[in-house]
DNA sequence: TATAAAGCCTCCTGCAACTGGACGGTCAAG
DNA sequence: CTTGACCGTCCAGTTGCAGGAGGCTTTATA
């Protein structure tokens, strides 16, 4: 199958599947007028990989998975540790973003939001830190 | 000031002062010889930038609030709206990063991980969604 | 005073993971 | 035979810088 027809078998757009090729994460053969040829274990290497990145695994991340996936003597540890460095990942993400959250709502919720300039958010980003009892 | 003594008042490096200058965020006199000159406003910009940066606001979200900051008949109310469409961009994300956690903290537990190669969260990736009773 | 070291300058490249577009060849339908 | 959909390659842009090359200026030291 072209392209085209992978790209709605996989769910990836044609610009990602070619990236991936141009990455040699993904090597398609080719059909003797140059179009690539996916075929099946190709389009269900391409949904793996979509589901992969979907969720949040890097580009190396899935090469190693892919390896991964194709060696029939692989240990599931090795997987798992892989999976782990990456929701470690995601969990310190969290903690940063829930910091952020925490001191923005806390700022959003000091600033009146009305027509005039005085504004606590401001005060904060210019350092006014006012130790206002 | 030169650029390294601005770097060690505000606390950005050099070389993203630098950067701030390309891009028409903060663009500093100039001395004869042709070294920037940092006065005390601009370091209290160049913190104001730093501080905006690291709660997560975008460049232009920077460029935007520097100008309110700098526009004394602002309304606190567009500071405030500008942050909260900031927090609601994080919250998004948030979530997402929730939801990938929960499938990988799930996938990762469900992985026994030792030598053998049978592995659920390369079997999720593959598609393999088992109906397992 | 001579020179070496530190600090400054500009410009270019690279990162992640694509996306959009330009330009041109190929293929199936009418 | 022409039109339009589909395919190809290559180049630029995205975000926010960091690293490094090559070349000034200034400062410190011998």
């Amino acid at each position: 199958m072209n392209i085209g027809a992978a790209e709605q078998a996989s769910g990836l757009p044609a610009k990602t599947i070619r990236y991936y090729e141009d990455i040699g994460l993904l090597v398609p053969a080719r059909q003797q007028n140059g179009y690539r040829e996916y075929g099946r274990t190709d389009v269900h290497k391409l949904a793996f990989l979509k589901r992969a990145r979907g969720l949040g695994f890097s580009i190396e991340d899935c090469r190693a998975l892919m390896s991964l996936y194709e060696d029939r003597n692989r240990a599931s540890a090795d997987v798992k540790a892989l999976a782990h460095r990456h929701l470690h990942r995601i969990e310190v993400k969290l903690t940063e973003l829930e910091g952020l959250r925490g001191v923005l709502a806390h700022l959003i919720d000091a600033c009146h939001g009305d027509t005039r300039p005085d504004c606590p958010i401001l005060d904060d980003l210019a350092g006014l830190l006012e130790g206002k009892a």
